[in-house]
RNA sequence: GGGCGCUUAACUCAGCGGUAGAGUGCCACCUUCACACGGUGGAAGUCGCAGGUUCGAAUCCUGCAGCGCCCA
């Protein structure tokens, strides 16, 4: 018998075994369903399936605290969904992410005294693929440990075969879309890195330096210097270098008369125009500013207002090229310093002013960004927002919380051209070939031999990639089959695109998960990731017919139909978790101490929408100690279980049905934990419906801890009184008697505690898994709990009178038990206690006296018309109680909760009174709010009196 | 500079028009035969500040203060 669980709880072994139990048994695989199955037409799969991707995390990436909740969230909606009824998939894979990647081999590369460019890009690449063998799988198996119940055998990774297919596919149908173009602006260009990075990938930080006020010579009619200067300001001295202008308001009075002059650059001794442009701010530094259309976006727009040329003054590497002059070779700061002191030598610096600014850094490599004109790759972006905008402004796409939608439509309605290209080895290649006879570019679905355009065998592919993010956009057409669709012919024969009318290839998963149901993920990719997989799904899965054939529409070319933004996970002083401060708590070490589980449950009862969770480890421990509670209710049970065997007595959990149930004249706990039961199931599928975490864990701790064991466990103990000899230690008249309560008792005790276990499942996987499998002792109906059915409340078992009665028994119960400690009764001792009240609260008492008695520990129920004097008693709106008990009385503690109890309902029956002499209120407050109060007043005095009349009958000191 | 959000018990957070809730923590008592990762009882909040709307505001509006995030 497995009942015999250990004492304590443990999670260490059991979880290893579940965890590696689902993905050994392939438990969480889903498969489009068969052709022709009843639920073949697309709007009834799409009802049918929920489908969820995995935001892919980076291959080079440890779990955190961040993916474990973003995990987390998506498993328990997974196993929701799933359990009820779904046909649930959650697809995960990983991310090449190219720099990271690369930045990895490279370091590695240098320990060995190699480097990437000795290797040479092909042995390179070999080598990143190498290294992601054999660790790219870390942070997968970190999920395997946590059970995250995704579909293991459809695990991606973006430089995949199919996946690369896709990418391809989608870069050439841009490109021949007139959406993909080549040309030079400015790009944030890492020195480092060596390569171009998006916008995103710049983070700016406070930096203190220093405003630069350099003076300008202003040459005259003749070409000489006037002796006249123009003052400008700059935070990057080093790029004057490449100056081909300085610019002033049309309307600054100071400058009017230079508009039109010249200027001679110092050091550099190029003449250099004086330009208008309304774009310069008046008041920032001097009002004039050096216009360097090379090295920075503004100025570069400038220039090609006013057709000036553009200046190159650095190499790749951040340093001076060979248009700098005697700077040349020079590190861009070292630049800088020179630069200043030859101006300073030449009584050309005006001034040094301190001045804080934001400075670009890369996000990987945290050097200094510096813009820079470079040729890139670039995607004509509008077209594809146009529809993104739309998905989302359409309800196509909804966000929670909603708040998430302005974010996005205000970023998606002010986009840039998205610069693609990559100066990197590790990524997709863009598939182009330079022509050096015609100069001419060739974009090819397969590697063409001779350029397009002339013929000339002279080609030579591009040597920069994709942008990561091009190919993880792409992520939920392609995991699904697109563009070939698993089609035999070659990925780039020219039936691409297929007409709306062709259907050639297996669209069936396509078919039955596309549009995915929900993404789960944090803000800080929602531009990133999130709103490049709009534009991306958007514009080719539009091409895709639908499965009769039709056209696709905007709403089901989407690539989801909700997003669900979590918050940050951040430390328990609410720090945000960084490696430099030292705060990071590692989501694996802290499920070694309380197990996968308790953490889980943690960031669900904390995860709010909209707010950032505080992990803290107390929470954990309470947590771990609910496991432990329900670990041994469980051995409670077997416990019983295992005697009730003894005396004949069996419940086979399998013939219990999906919810439990009591019958009409079932006992009264059995009637009101069983609606418990119901009203704690519909809370949690309600919650759960609109993402509220929290309220369902809460709900679901409350319902156990609170009413299934305070309660519950503690009731029915009375009626599963087993003998403890055995069947010997009882008559046959006994057994006969109580065998049916005990049966009954024992089965409601088994159904509820088996679907509470359900209810749980997709919160606490592992606990609930182990304990499900012991209570069917080895023959469970299902491979897994996870496979079985989540419990959905029935009207008709909600029974309101049950729970209403069973309150005015708790609150008896609560009260006598706060007598005997007022009064210092000891624990262990029973009293008769002495009752006043009306008939029908007498009734449910004298019903239920084996509950009350034992509950409050009472050894005679008295019915008075009048509570002895002298006796310590507690009074509420139904019903007076004393404890008869030679107390000690604590006459000050008593006199002062007395005293703080008038004052607590003089001052509610105050408010009370002055509202009811409201006649606003009489005439304008709904009728029942109006009953209440009057009720609550009626209620409140009696209260007051009473406890008045108490406080005048205590001794005097 | 533009936008968004937050401020409720010691801590972390729910509540978002009808007389303040949870978990943890704290205090006291209890080694009761599922559980001391436990049981029972208890203390604890002018709901950031100032106005306004309303019969009635923690809840709606305006302003202020403090904190935080995103974008330039």
């Amino acid at each position: 018998m497995p009942h015999d669980l250990p004492k304590a709880y443990d999670p260490t072994d059991l979880e290893d075994h579940w965890a590696e139990y689902w993905v050994r048994e392939n438990l969480f695989a889903q498969y489009a369903p068969p052709a022709g199955a009843e639920t073949s037409s697309a709007a009834a799969q799409q009802d049918d399936a929920f489908t969820i991707l995995l935001p892919p995390p980076n291959v080079t990436g440890r779990l955190h605290m961040g993916h474990m909740l973003n995990q987390a969230e998506m498993d328990i909606l997974t196993r929701w969904r799933r359990m009820s009824g779904r046909r649930a998939l959650w697809l995960p894979g990983t991310d090449h992410a190219g720099i990271a990647t690369q930045m990895m081999v490279e370091r590695q590369l240098t320990a060995e005294g190699s480097s990437r460019q000795q290797l040479g890009r092909e042995a390179f690449v070999e080598r990143v693929w190498e290294w992601k063998r054999h660790y790219g799988g870390a942070i997968l198996d970190q999920m395997k440990r946590l059970g995250a119940s995704v579909d293991w055998q459809r695990e991606y990774f973006t430089m995949d075969e199919n996946l690369s297919i896709a990418v391809r596919e989608a870069f050439v149908r841009l490109h021949e879309q007139g959406l993909i173009y080549r040309g030079a602006y400015i790009v944030n260009w890492c020195p480092r890195c060596q390569t171009a990075i998006s916008d995103l990938e710049v983070v700016y930080d406070e930096h203190k330096g220093h405003l630069w006020e350099i003076r300008y010579p202003v040459i005259g009619e003749d070409g000489k210097d006037t002796g006249e200067f123009l003052t400008v300001a700059t935070t990057r001295p080093e790029t004057m270098l490449g100056d081909v202008a300085v610019a002033v308001h049309p309307q600054d009075e100071r400058y009017l008369h230079l508009h039109g002059k010249k200027l001679r650059l110092p050091l550099v001794n190029r003449e250099i125009p004086v330009i208008l442009d309304e774009w310069v701010s008046l008041d920032f530094g001097t009002g004039a500013v050096k216009v360097t259309p090379a090295h920075d976006p503004n100025d570069f727009a400038m220039g090609q207002r006013h057709h000036l040329p553009s200046i190159n003054v650095m190499d790749d590497q951040g340093h001076i090229n060979a248009e700098g002059g005697v700077y040349a070779g020079l590190d861009r700061y070292v630049a800088r310093k020179r630069i200043v002191a030859d101006l300073e030598a030449q009584e050309l610096l005006a001034a040094i002013k301190d001045y804080t600014n934001n400075v670009g850094h890369c996000d990987r490599c945290k050097t200094v960004v510096e813009p820079r004109l470079s040729t890139q790759w670039f995607v004509k972006i509008q077209p594809l927002a146009d529809k993104a905008i739309e998905a989302v402004k359409s309800g196509a796409i909804r966000f929670t919380p909603e708040q998430y939608e302005k974010t996005y439509s205000n970023w998606m309605e002010n986009i840039h051209d998205w610069c693609i290209s990559r100066q990197l080895w590790w990524g997709h290649r863009i598939p182009a070939w330079h022509c050096s006879a015609c100069h001419k570019i060739t974009v090819a679905r397969v590697d063409p031999t001779a350029c397009a355009h002339c013929g000339s065998e002279q080609i030579t592919q591009e040597t920069d990639v994709l942008d990561t993010w091009f190919s993880s956009g792409l992520l939920p057409v392609s995991v699904f089959g697109w563009p070939s669709f698993g089609a035999k012919e070659s990925p780039g024969a020219p039936s691409f695109p297929r007409s709306s009318a062709e259907r050639v290839g297996d669209y069936a998963d396509f078919d039955a998960f596309y549009p995915t149901s929900l993404l789960v993920t944090g803000f800080d990719i929602l531009f990133f990731w999130v709103a490049r997989m709009i534009m991306l799904g958007c514009w080719f899965a539009a091409d895709v017919p639908m499965p009769d054939g039709s056209k696709r529409s905007l709403a089901d070319s989407v690539p989801f139909k909700e997003v669900y933004i979590h918050a940050l996970v951040r430390d328990a002083n609410r720090e945000k978790m960084s490696k430099t401060k030292g705060n990071v708590i590692d989501p694996i070490e802290i499920v070694k101490q309380f197990g996968t589980d308790a953490v889980r449950f943690t960031l669900a009862s904390m995860a709010s929408p909209g707010t950032d969770i505080a992990f803290n480890v107390a929470r954990t421990e309470g947590y771990r100690a609910f496991a432990n509670k329900i670990w041994n209710a469980a051995r409670f049970l077997f416990m019983n279980v295992d005697r009730a065997a003894e005396i004949g007595i069996t419940v086979d959990p399998a013939s219990l049905g999906k919810m439990p149930s009591a019958a009409a004249d079932a006992p009264l706990e059995a009637r009101w934990i069983v609606a418990e039961f119901h009203a704690t199931a519909a809370k949690v599928n309600q919650s759960l419906e609109s993402y509220r975490y929290d309220d369902a864990a809460n709900t679901i701790y409350q319902f156990f801890w609170g009413s299934f064991c305070d309660w519950y466990l503690e009731i029915v103990k009375l009626r599963l009184d087993f003998p403890m000899d055995g069947p010997a230690g009882e008559s046959p008249a006994d057994q006969t008697s109580k065998h049916e309560s005990r049966r009954a008792a024992l089965t409601t005790l088994v159904s509820v505690f088996e679907a509470f276990l359900r209810l749980l499942s997709p919160f606490m996987p592992f606990i609930t898994e182990e304990i499900w499998h012991a209570l069917y002792d080895g023959n469970p109906p299902a491979k897994s709990i996870a496979l079985t059915t989540y419990p959905q409340a029935g009207e008709a078992a909600l029974d309101p009178a049950a729970i209403a009665i069973m309150a005015d028994l708790q609150s008896f119960i609560v009260e006598v038990r706060g007598l005997r400690k007022e009064i210092g009764v000891e624990e262990k001792a029973v009293t008769p206690v002495e009752v006043l009240t009306a008939s029908s609260m007498r009734g449910v008492i004298e019903a239920n006296s084996a509950m009350v008695e034992k509950l409050a520990r009472v050894s005679e129920l008295r019915f008075v018309e009048q509570i002895t004097a002298g006796l310590a008693k507690h009074s509420t709106p139904s019903f007076d109680v004393a404890v008869v008990y030679e107390r000690t009385i604590d006459v000050p503690a008593e006199r002062d909760r007395l005293t703080k109890d008038i004052a607590k309902f003089e001052k509610g029956l105050a408010a009370a009174e002055r509202q009811l002499g409201n006649e606003g209120f009489l005439a304008k407050a709904p009728a029942h709010v109006v009953e209440g109060l009057k009720k609550q007043e009626a209620e409140t005095r009696s209260l007051l009196e009473k406890a008045q009349a108490a406080l005048a009958a205590l001794p005097k000191e």
